[in-house]
DNA sequence: CACCTTAGAATGTATAGACATATGGCGCAA
DNA sequence: TTGCGCCATATGTCTATACATTCTAAGGTG
Protein backbone atom coordinates (compact mmCIF):
# COMPACT_ATOMS: atom_id res chain seq x y z
CA UNK A 1 0.00 0.00 0.00
CA UNK A 2 1.84 3.29 -1.16
CA UNK A 3 0.47 6.15 0.68
CA UNK A 4 -0.33 9.50 -0.80
CA UNK A 5 1.54 12.40 0.09
CA UNK A 6 -0.37 14.29 2.31
CA UNK A 7 -1.12 10.91 4.22
CA UNK A 8 2.65 10.61 4.06
CA UNK A 9 2.87 13.36 5.79
CA UNK A 10 -0.20 12.96 8.39
CA UNK A 11 1.29 9.26 9.40
CA UNK A 12 4.78 10.99 9.79
CA UNK A 13 3.44 13.44 12.42
CA UNK A 14 1.03 11.26 13.81
CA UNK A 15 3.86 8.51 14.63
CA UNK A 16 6.61 11.55 15.87
CA UNK A 17 3.52 12.78 18.33
CA UNK A 18 2.50 9.15 19.39
CA UNK A 19 5.95 7.86 19.68
CA UNK A 20 6.60 10.95 22.21
CA UNK A 21 9.30 12.38 19.93
CA UNK A 22 6.69 15.28 20.00
CA UNK A 23 5.45 16.06 23.00
CA UNK A 24 2.05 17.90 24.00
CA UNK A 25 2.04 21.50 23.63
CA UNK A 26 4.87 21.12 21.13
CA UNK A 27 4.64 23.73 18.44
CA UNK A 28 4.88 21.99 14.81
CA UNK A 29 6.72 23.12 11.77
CA UNK A 30 5.14 25.40 10.19
CA UNK A 31 3.11 25.12 6.92
CA UNK A 32 5.52 26.50 4.43
CA UNK A 33 8.19 24.23 6.33
CA UNK A 34 6.68 21.37 5.65
CA UNK A 35 6.41 22.52 2.14
CA UNK A 36 10.33 22.47 1.88
CA UNK A 37 10.55 19.54 3.58
CA UNK A 38 8.17 17.51 1.11
CA UNK A 39 8.07 19.57 -1.69
CA UNK A 40 5.14 20.02 -2.09
CA UNK A 41 2.52 22.48 -2.19
CA UNK A 42 0.51 24.15 0.61
CA UNK A 43 -2.59 22.62 0.10
CA UNK A 44 -1.49 19.17 0.27
CA UNK A 45 0.43 20.31 3.89
CA UNK A 46 -2.57 21.53 4.92
CA UNK A 47 -5.19 18.54 3.97
CA UNK A 48 -2.56 16.46 6.34
CA UNK A 49 -2.92 18.92 9.09
CA UNK A 50 -6.20 19.73 8.64
CA UNK A 51 -7.23 15.76 9.19
CA UNK A 52 -5.00 15.60 12.28
CA UNK A 53 -6.70 18.59 13.44
CA UNK A 54 -9.69 16.97 12.64
CA UNK A 55 -8.70 13.71 14.71
CA UNK A 56 -8.05 15.64 18.04
CA UNK A 57 -4.33 15.16 17.87
CA UNK A 58 -2.97 18.97 17.25
CA UNK A 59 -4.66 22.13 17.82
CA UNK A 60 -4.58 24.68 15.12
CA UNK A 61 -4.92 28.15 15.98
CA UNK A 62 -4.75 31.34 13.12
CA UNK A 63 -2.07 33.30 13.58
CA UNK A 64 -0.49 31.65 15.97
CA UNK A 65 0.63 27.92 14.78
CA UNK A 66 -0.10 24.23 14.91
CA UNK A 67 0.36 22.36 18.56
CA UNK A 68 0.45 19.01 19.97
CA UNK A 69 -2.82 18.29 21.37
CA UNK A 70 -3.29 17.69 25.33
CA UNK A 71 -2.78 14.01 26.55
CA UNK A 72 -6.00 12.39 25.44
CA UNK A 73 -9.43 13.90 24.54
CA UNK A 74 -11.17 10.58 27.25
CA UNK A 75 -13.83 9.77 25.03
CA UNK A 76 -14.42 6.43 23.70
CA UNK A 77 -16.64 4.49 21.40
CA UNK A 78 -19.47 2.69 23.35
CA UNK A 79 -20.51 0.28 20.81
CA UNK A 80 -24.44 0.41 21.75
CA UNK A 81 -25.71 -2.92 19.33
CA UNK A 82 -28.77 -4.07 18.58
CA UNK A 83 -29.89 -7.09 21.15
CA UNK A 84 -30.82 -9.25 18.52
CA UNK A 85 -27.66 -8.63 16.16
CA UNK A 86 -25.67 -8.57 18.97
CA UNK A 87 -26.77 -12.00 20.76
CA UNK A 88 -26.72 -13.97 17.21
CA UNK A 89 -22.87 -12.73 16.51
CA UNK A 90 -21.95 -14.61 19.97
CA UNK A 91 -23.20 -17.35 18.58
CA UNK A 92 -26.85 -17.83 20.61
CA UNK A 93 -30.20 -17.73 19.90
CA UNK A 94 -32.06 -14.57 20.34
CA UNK A 95 -35.65 -14.41 21.65
CA UNK A 96 -37.80 -11.47 22.61
CA UNK A 97 -40.98 -11.70 24.14
CA UNK A 98 -43.41 -8.61 24.77
CA UNK A 99 -44.65 -8.49 28.12
CA UNK A 100 -47.32 -5.35 28.58
CA UNK A 101 -48.44 -2.77 25.66
CA UNK A 102 -50.29 -0.14 27.02
CA UNK A 103 -51.32 3.00 26.30
CA UNK A 104 -51.59 5.26 28.86
CA UNK A 105 -50.94 9.36 29.93
CA UNK A 106 -47.49 10.21 31.71
CA UNK A 107 -47.55 9.66 34.99
CA UNK A 108 -48.62 12.91 37.16
CA UNK A 109 -45.81 14.66 38.49
CA UNK A 110 -43.24 12.37 37.25
CA UNK A 111 -41.43 14.90 35.17
CA UNK A 112 -39.35 13.13 32.53
CA UNK A 113 -42.82 10.94 31.54
CA UNK A 114 -44.42 14.45 31.02
CA UNK A 115 -41.70 15.61 28.88
CA UNK A 116 -41.83 12.59 26.82
CA UNK A 117 -45.55 12.64 25.88
CA UNK A 118 -45.67 16.11 25.16
CA UNK A 119 -49.34 16.51 25.56
CA UNK A 120 -50.48 13.11 24.28
CA UNK A 121 -50.41 9.79 25.51
CA UNK A 122 -47.27 7.48 25.56
CA UNK A 123 -46.86 3.41 24.70
CA UNK A 124 -45.60 1.63 27.12
CA UNK A 125 -43.74 -1.56 26.28
CA UNK A 126 -42.13 -3.79 28.32
CA UNK A 127 -40.54 -6.97 27.18
CA UNK A 128 -37.91 -9.58 27.76
CA UNK A 129 -35.23 -10.38 26.08
CA UNK A 130 -33.33 -14.45 26.08
CA UNK A 131 -30.67 -15.89 24.63
CA UNK A 132 -30.94 -19.19 23.92
CA UNK A 133 -34.26 -19.19 25.88
CA UNK A 134 -32.38 -18.10 28.90
CA UNK A 135 -33.53 -14.53 30.36
CA UNK A 136 -30.97 -12.11 29.17
CA UNK A 137 -32.57 -8.50 30.32
CA UNK A 138 -35.95 -7.26 31.30
CA UNK A 139 -36.96 -4.06 29.75
CA UNK A 140 -39.57 -1.38 29.80
CA UNK A 141 -39.70 1.84 27.15
CA UNK A 142 -41.72 4.65 26.97
CA UNK A 143 -42.59 6.25 23.60
CA UNK A 144 -44.27 9.12 22.85
CA UNK A 145 -46.65 9.00 20.06
CA UNK A 146 -46.41 12.68 19.62
CA UNK A 147 -43.16 11.79 17.97
CA UNK A 148 -44.13 8.22 16.67
CA UNK A 149 -47.55 8.09 16.01
CA UNK A 150 -46.70 4.91 13.73
CA UNK A 151 -45.57 2.68 16.51
CA UNK A 152 -49.27 2.26 17.62
CA UNK A 153 -49.84 0.00 14.36
CA UNK A 154 -46.73 -1.83 14.73
CA UNK A 155 -46.61 -5.63 15.29
CA UNK A 156 -44.48 -5.43 18.01
CA UNK A 157 -44.81 -9.06 19.64
CA UNK A 158 -41.73 -10.50 17.90
CA UNK A 159 -39.45 -7.82 17.06
CA UNK A 160 -38.11 -5.87 20.09
CA UNK A 161 -39.14 -2.36 19.81
CA UNK A 162 -35.65 -0.62 20.23
CA UNK A 163 -34.93 -3.00 16.78
CA UNK A 164 -38.36 -1.15 15.19
CA UNK A 165 -37.93 1.97 16.00
CA UNK A 166 -34.08 2.00 14.89
CA UNK A 167 -35.01 1.23 11.54
CA UNK A 168 -37.82 3.78 11.19
CA UNK A 169 -37.47 6.17 13.41
CA UNK A 170 -33.87 8.53 12.74
CA UNK A 171 -32.75 10.33 15.89
CA UNK A 172 -30.22 12.56 16.21
CA UNK A 173 -29.36 12.84 19.73
CA UNK A 174 -28.60 9.71 22.50
CA UNK A 175 -27.86 9.93 25.79
CA UNK A 176 -27.15 6.56 28.04
CA UNK A 177 -26.45 5.78 31.65
CA UNK A 178 -24.68 2.93 32.73
CA UNK A 179 -24.91 1.61 36.38
CA UNK A 180 -25.47 -1.53 38.70
CA UNK A 181 -28.34 -2.43 40.74
CA UNK A 182 -29.88 -5.31 42.66
CA UNK A 183 -32.36 -7.06 41.17
CA UNK A 184 -36.03 -6.49 42.98
CA UNK A 185 -38.59 -8.75 42.63
CA UNK A 186 -39.77 -8.54 39.60
CA UNK A 187 -36.80 -7.98 37.85
CA UNK A 188 -35.63 -11.21 39.77
CA UNK A 189 -38.72 -12.99 38.69
CA UNK A 190 -38.55 -12.32 35.19
CA UNK A 191 -34.70 -13.11 35.14
CA UNK A 192 -35.34 -15.88 37.08
CA UNK A 193 -32.48 -15.04 39.08
CA UNK A 194 -32.09 -14.46 42.89
CA UNK A 195 -33.74 -10.81 44.65
CA UNK A 196 -30.64 -8.57 45.05
CA UNK A 197 -28.67 -9.89 41.80
CA UNK A 198 -26.21 -7.50 40.48
CA UNK A 199 -27.60 -5.93 37.57
CA UNK A 200 -26.34 -4.10 34.34
CA UNK A 201 -28.60 -0.67 34.53
CA UNK A 202 -28.79 0.96 31.04
CA UNK A 203 -30.84 3.87 31.26
CA UNK A 204 -31.09 5.76 27.46
CA UNK A 205 -32.88 8.63 25.88
CA UNK A 206 -32.99 9.66 22.68
CA UNK A 207 -34.18 12.64 20.61
CA UNK A 208 -34.81 13.90 17.18
CA UNK A 209 -33.74 17.73 17.98
CA UNK A 210 -35.27 18.90 20.59
CA UNK A 211 -38.33 16.01 20.16
CA UNK A 212 -37.98 13.23 22.61
CA UNK A 213 -38.72 10.16 21.01
CA UNK A 214 -38.30 7.40 23.39
CA UNK A 215 -37.16 6.14 27.37
CA UNK A 216 -36.07 3.13 28.08
CA UNK A 217 -34.40 1.07 31.31
CA UNK A 218 -32.98 -2.48 30.09
CA UNK A 219 -31.98 -4.17 33.10
CA UNK A 220 -28.94 -6.60 32.38
CA UNK A 221 -28.30 -9.86 34.08
CA UNK A 222 -25.10 -8.70 35.01
CA UNK A 223 -23.06 -12.05 34.82
CA UNK A 224 -24.16 -12.43 31.04
CA UNK A 225 -23.72 -9.68 29.70
CA UNK A 226 -21.43 -6.51 29.14
CA UNK A 227 -20.82 -3.89 27.46
CA UNK A 228 -17.12 -2.60 25.31
CA UNK A 229 -16.06 1.08 24.40
CA UNK A 230 -13.25 1.40 22.41
CA UNK A 231 -10.74 3.99 21.52
CA UNK A 232 -7.67 3.93 18.75
CA UNK A 233 -7.97 2.55 15.43
CA UNK A 234 -7.03 -1.60 15.35
CA UNK A 235 -10.56 -3.56 15.28
CA UNK A 236 -9.46 -7.40 17.48
CA UNK B 1 -21.20 32.23 13.75
CA UNK B 2 -21.10 32.60 10.22
CA UNK B 3 -20.05 28.93 8.56
CA UNK B 4 -17.70 29.22 5.78
CA UNK B 5 -18.98 27.20 2.57
CA UNK B 6 -17.80 23.92 3.14
CA UNK B 7 -18.95 23.81 6.65
CA UNK B 8 -22.57 24.40 5.02
CA UNK B 9 -22.69 21.82 2.40
CA UNK B 10 -21.36 19.63 5.37
CA UNK B 11 -23.85 20.34 7.77
CA UNK B 12 -26.63 20.37 5.12
CA UNK B 13 -26.05 17.23 4.05
CA UNK B 14 -25.37 15.93 7.69
CA UNK B 15 -28.96 17.13 8.92
CA UNK B 16 -30.32 15.77 5.46
CA UNK B 17 -28.94 12.47 6.54
CA UNK B 18 -29.53 12.21 10.71
CA UNK B 19 -33.21 13.45 9.61
CA UNK B 20 -33.87 10.52 7.38
CA UNK B 21 -34.79 13.16 3.99
CA UNK B 22 -31.58 10.77 2.95
CA UNK B 23 -31.63 7.08 3.42
CA UNK B 24 -28.75 4.61 4.43
CA UNK B 25 -27.22 3.26 0.81
CA UNK B 26 -28.57 6.16 -1.13
CA UNK B 27 -26.45 7.65 -3.43
CA UNK B 28 -25.45 11.92 -2.66
CA UNK B 29 -25.57 14.56 -5.62
CA UNK B 30 -22.08 13.34 -7.13
CA UNK B 31 -19.49 16.85 -6.89
CA UNK B 32 -20.47 18.61 -9.87
CA UNK B 33 -23.76 18.80 -8.91
CA UNK B 34 -23.28 20.38 -6.00
CA UNK B 35 -21.02 22.43 -7.39
CA UNK B 36 -24.07 24.02 -9.54
CA UNK B 37 -26.06 23.98 -6.46
CA UNK B 38 -23.61 25.97 -4.36
CA UNK B 39 -21.45 27.91 -7.11
CA UNK B 40 -18.00 27.32 -5.79
CA UNK B 41 -15.61 25.02 -6.87
CA UNK B 42 -14.69 21.51 -6.76
CA UNK B 43 -12.36 21.49 -4.43
CA UNK B 44 -14.75 22.84 -1.53
CA UNK B 45 -17.73 20.20 -2.94
CA UNK B 46 -14.56 17.84 -1.85
CA UNK B 47 -13.78 19.12 0.99
CA UNK B 48 -17.14 18.81 2.73
CA UNK B 49 -17.51 15.40 1.55
CA UNK B 50 -14.24 14.23 2.60
CA UNK B 51 -15.18 15.27 5.93
CA UNK B 52 -18.10 13.28 5.93
CA UNK B 53 -16.70 10.36 4.91
CA UNK B 54 -13.48 10.84 7.70
CA UNK B 55 -16.51 10.77 10.10
CA UNK B 56 -17.79 7.86 8.40
CA UNK B 57 -21.05 9.32 7.76
CA UNK B 58 -21.19 8.54 4.60
CA UNK B 59 -18.59 6.36 1.87
CA UNK B 60 -17.13 7.60 -1.19
CA UNK B 61 -16.70 4.96 -3.81
CA UNK B 62 -13.79 6.22 -6.71
CA UNK B 63 -15.76 5.53 -9.88
CA UNK B 64 -19.39 4.95 -8.25
CA UNK B 65 -19.95 7.60 -6.25
CA UNK B 66 -20.98 8.95 -2.73
CA UNK B 67 -23.43 7.21 -0.49
CA UNK B 68 -24.75 7.26 2.95
CA UNK B 69 -23.35 5.08 5.35
CA UNK B 70 -24.89 2.37 7.03
CA UNK B 71 -26.42 3.04 10.24
CA UNK B 72 -22.83 2.53 12.52
CA UNK B 73 -25.20 5.54 13.99
CA UNK B 74 -25.27 3.43 17.00
CA UNK B 75 -21.84 3.73 18.57
CA UNK B 76 -22.13 6.39 21.08
CA UNK B 77 -19.17 8.75 22.83
CA UNK B 78 -18.37 7.45 26.17
CA UNK B 79 -16.73 9.87 28.96
CA UNK B 80 -14.13 8.41 30.50
CA UNK B 81 -13.09 10.60 33.03
CA UNK B 82 -10.39 11.44 35.03
CA UNK B 83 -12.04 10.34 38.89
CA UNK B 84 -10.37 12.76 41.28
CA UNK B 85 -12.14 15.61 38.22
CA UNK B 86 -15.41 13.65 37.89
CA UNK B 87 -15.86 13.40 41.77
CA UNK B 88 -14.61 17.02 42.11
CA UNK B 89 -17.40 17.81 39.41
CA UNK B 90 -20.25 16.35 41.41
CA UNK B 91 -19.79 18.41 44.51
CA UNK B 92 -17.46 16.14 46.65
CA UNK B 93 -14.15 15.88 48.09
CA UNK B 94 -12.20 13.47 46.37
CA UNK B 95 -9.64 10.97 48.40
CA UNK B 96 -7.37 7.77 47.18
CA UNK B 97 -5.35 5.45 49.67
CA UNK B 98 -2.86 3.30 47.97
CA UNK B 99 -3.60 -0.13 49.57
CA UNK B 100 -0.60 -2.38 47.94
CA UNK B 101 2.34 -1.73 46.06
CA UNK B 102 3.97 -4.79 44.66
CA UNK B 103 6.73 -5.53 42.34
CA UNK B 104 6.19 -8.91 40.53
CA UNK B 105 6.61 -11.14 37.51
CA UNK B 106 3.79 -11.79 35.76
CA UNK B 107 1.48 -14.91 37.54
CA UNK B 108 2.76 -18.06 35.62
CA UNK B 109 0.16 -19.14 33.57
CA UNK B 110 -1.80 -15.85 33.27
CA UNK B 111 -1.61 -14.79 29.43
CA UNK B 112 -2.58 -11.36 30.16
CA UNK B 113 -0.18 -10.67 33.05
CA UNK B 114 2.42 -12.40 30.65
CA UNK B 115 1.54 -10.38 27.71
CA UNK B 116 1.72 -7.56 29.62
CA UNK B 117 4.70 -7.85 31.13
CA UNK B 118 6.50 -8.68 28.21
CA UNK B 119 8.98 -10.76 29.62
CA UNK B 120 9.98 -7.61 32.46
CA UNK B 121 8.72 -7.30 35.71
CA UNK B 122 5.05 -6.07 36.67
CA UNK B 123 3.72 -3.31 39.06
CA UNK B 124 0.91 -3.99 41.01
CA UNK B 125 -0.62 -1.38 42.64
CA UNK B 126 -4.08 -1.76 44.33
CA UNK B 127 -5.91 0.89 45.73
CA UNK B 128 -9.17 2.61 47.18
CA UNK B 129 -10.83 5.91 45.48
CA UNK B 130 -13.32 7.86 47.76
CA UNK B 131 -15.96 10.61 47.94
CA UNK B 132 -16.34 12.75 51.06
CA UNK B 133 -14.60 9.76 52.85
CA UNK B 134 -17.46 7.29 51.79
CA UNK B 135 -15.63 4.40 49.56
CA UNK B 136 -16.07 4.65 45.90
CA UNK B 137 -14.36 2.54 44.46
CA UNK B 138 -11.73 0.14 44.72
CA UNK B 139 -9.32 -1.33 41.67
CA UNK B 140 -6.50 -3.17 41.49
CA UNK B 141 -3.85 -2.36 38.35
CA UNK B 142 -1.17 -3.84 36.49
CA UNK B 143 1.41 -1.33 35.03
CA UNK B 144 4.22 -2.66 32.46
CA UNK B 145 7.59 -1.67 33.69
CA UNK B 146 8.85 -2.90 30.19
CA UNK B 147 6.51 0.03 29.14
CA UNK B 148 6.54 2.54 31.64
CA UNK B 149 9.69 2.68 33.81
CA UNK B 150 9.79 5.80 35.20
CA UNK B 151 6.73 4.50 37.41
CA UNK B 152 8.76 2.73 39.56
CA UNK B 153 9.63 6.54 40.99
CA UNK B 154 6.55 7.84 40.55
CA UNK B 155 5.29 8.92 44.02
CA UNK B 156 1.58 7.42 44.48
CA UNK B 157 0.61 7.67 47.89
CA UNK B 158 -1.72 10.56 47.42
CA UNK B 159 -2.16 10.74 43.31
CA UNK B 160 -3.73 7.57 41.94
CA UNK B 161 -2.11 6.34 39.49
CA UNK B 162 -4.74 6.52 36.64
CA UNK B 163 -4.38 10.23 36.72
CA UNK B 164 -0.31 9.97 37.15
CA UNK B 165 -0.25 7.53 33.77
CA UNK B 166 -2.85 9.98 31.84
CA UNK B 167 -0.32 12.78 32.52
CA UNK B 168 3.27 11.07 31.30
CA UNK B 169 2.06 8.40 29.24
CA UNK B 170 0.84 9.10 25.89
CA UNK B 171 -1.45 5.81 24.70
CA UNK B 172 -3.26 5.32 21.16
CA UNK B 173 -5.60 2.63 21.88
CA UNK B 174 -7.65 1.13 24.77
CA UNK B 175 -10.55 -0.88 25.70
CA UNK B 176 -13.26 -0.81 28.02
CA UNK B 177 -15.10 -3.40 29.35
CA UNK B 178 -18.64 -3.06 31.63
CA UNK B 179 -20.17 -5.59 33.47
CA UNK B 180 -22.15 -5.96 36.58
CA UNK B 181 -21.05 -8.10 39.62
CA UNK B 182 -21.62 -9.33 43.10
CA UNK B 183 -19.08 -7.89 45.57
CA UNK B 184 -16.56 -10.50 46.75
CA UNK B 185 -15.14 -10.99 50.26
CA UNK B 186 -12.58 -8.83 49.78
CA UNK B 187 -13.96 -6.07 48.19
CA UNK B 188 -16.97 -5.90 49.97
CA UNK B 189 -14.59 -5.07 52.75
CA UNK B 190 -12.80 -2.54 51.14
CA UNK B 191 -15.95 -0.69 50.20
CA UNK B 192 -17.85 -1.14 53.57
CA UNK B 193 -20.68 -2.83 52.03
CA UNK B 194 -21.75 -6.71 52.62
CA UNK B 195 -21.31 -9.27 50.40
CA UNK B 196 -23.16 -9.28 47.31
CA UNK B 197 -23.70 -5.74 46.89
CA UNK B 198 -24.24 -5.30 43.12
CA UNK B 199 -20.82 -3.52 41.52
CA UNK B 200 -20.04 -1.60 38.23
CA UNK B 201 -16.80 -3.32 37.03
CA UNK B 202 -14.82 -1.16 34.66
CA UNK B 203 -11.89 -3.49 33.16
CA UNK B 204 -9.61 -1.10 30.75
CA UNK B 205 -6.01 -1.78 29.39
CA UNK B 206 -4.22 0.38 27.37
CA UNK B 207 -1.67 0.27 24.48
CA UNK B 208 0.70 2.62 22.57
CA UNK B 209 0.78 1.18 19.04
CA UNK B 210 0.96 -2.41 19.94
CA UNK B 211 2.74 -2.57 23.60
CA UNK B 212 0.86 -3.04 25.95
CA UNK B 213 0.96 -0.64 28.97
CA UNK B 214 -1.44 -1.21 31.69
CA UNK B 215 -4.54 -2.68 32.67
CA UNK B 216 -6.86 -1.97 35.25
CA UNK B 217 -10.29 -3.57 36.83
CA UNK B 218 -12.53 -1.14 38.99
CA UNK B 219 -15.46 -1.92 41.58
CA UNK B 220 -17.46 0.68 42.06
CA UNK B 221 -20.30 1.11 44.35
CA UNK B 222 -23.22 0.23 41.58
CA UNK B 223 -25.73 2.67 43.95
CA UNK B 224 -22.76 5.43 43.94
CA UNK B 225 -21.75 5.78 40.71
CA UNK B 226 -22.87 5.62 36.91
CA UNK B 227 -21.21 6.25 33.40
CA UNK B 228 -22.47 8.56 30.56
CA UNK B 229 -22.50 8.10 27.33
CA UNK B 230 -23.62 10.51 24.54
CA UNK B 231 -24.80 10.37 21.06
CA UNK B 232 -25.20 14.50 19.30
CA UNK B 233 -24.04 17.26 19.93
CA UNK B 234 -26.13 19.21 22.05
CA UNK B 235 -27.94 18.29 25.24
CA UNK B 236 -27.04 19.10 29.20
C1' DC C 1 -26.28 -15.46 -25.13
C1' DA C 2 -21.95 -14.85 -22.90
C1' DC C 3 -17.84 -12.45 -22.86
C1' DC C 4 -14.69 -8.75 -23.76
C1' DT C 5 -13.57 -4.07 -24.84
C1' DT C 6 -14.08 0.56 -24.24
C1' DA C 7 -15.80 5.24 -23.32
C1' DG C 8 -17.52 8.09 -19.88
C1' DA C 9 -18.37 9.22 -15.22
C1' DA C 10 -16.97 9.97 -10.61
C1' DT C 11 -13.73 10.35 -7.10
C1' DG C 12 -8.49 10.85 -5.55
C1' DT C 13 -4.60 13.63 -5.54
C1' DA C 14 -1.94 17.59 -6.35
C1' DT C 15 -0.54 22.47 -7.95
C1' DA C 16 -0.14 27.61 -7.66
C1' DG C 17 -2.08 31.48 -6.40
C1' DA C 18 -5.25 34.80 -4.03
C1' DC C 19 -7.46 37.05 -0.34
C1' DA C 20 -9.26 36.78 4.59
C1' DT C 21 -8.52 36.77 9.49
C1' DA C 22 -6.58 35.90 14.01
C1' DT C 23 -2.18 36.24 16.78
C1' DG C 24 1.67 38.00 19.02
C1' DG C 25 5.62 40.79 19.26
C1' DC C 26 7.96 45.09 18.38
C1' DG C 27 8.46 49.87 18.35
C1' DC C 28 6.70 54.34 19.17
C1' DA C 29 4.50 57.68 21.96
C1' DA C 30 2.44 59.46 26.26
C1' DT D 1 7.81 52.60 32.07
C1' DT D 2 3.50 51.59 30.26
C1' DG D 3 0.09 51.22 26.86
C1' DC D 4 -1.36 51.40 22.21
C1' DG D 5 -1.24 50.44 17.37
C1' DC D 6 0.83 48.35 13.50
C1' DC D 7 2.76 44.62 10.87
C1' DA D 8 4.84 40.23 9.92
C1' DT D 9 3.35 35.59 10.58
C1' DA D 10 0.46 31.62 10.19
C1' DT D 11 -3.59 29.50 9.38
C1' DG D 12 -8.53 29.54 6.97
C1' DT D 13 -10.91 29.53 2.83
C1' DC D 14 -11.56 29.36 -1.99
C1' DT D 15 -10.61 29.10 -7.12
C1' DA D 16 -9.44 26.91 -11.49
C1' DT D 17 -7.04 23.40 -13.45
C1' DA D 18 -4.71 18.98 -14.39
C1' DC D 19 -4.05 14.26 -14.48
C1' DA D 20 -4.66 9.57 -12.18
C1' DT D 21 -7.56 5.79 -10.79
C1' DT D 22 -11.54 3.06 -10.50
C1' DC D 23 -16.14 1.77 -11.41
C1' DT D 24 -20.26 1.27 -14.47
C1' DA D 25 -22.65 0.49 -18.34
C1' DA D 26 -23.10 0.34 -23.17
C1' DG D 27 -22.00 -1.88 -27.24
C1' DG D 28 -19.71 -5.01 -30.15
C1' DT D 29 -18.00 -9.76 -31.12
C1' DG D 30 -17.61 -14.72 -31.17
Amino acid sequence: MTLSLHERIRTDIESAILSGKLAPEDRLPVEHELMQTYQCSRMTVNKALSALAAAGLIERRKGAGSFVGRPHAHSMILDVPDLPVEVAKRGHVYGYQLLVRKLRAAARGNAEEELLAGGRRLLQLDGLHSADGAPLAVERRLVSLAAVPAIAEADLEKEPPGTWLLRHVPWTEAETRISAVPADAEIARLLKTPVGTACLLVERQTWRSSERITAVRQYFLGTAYHLVARFGSSRP
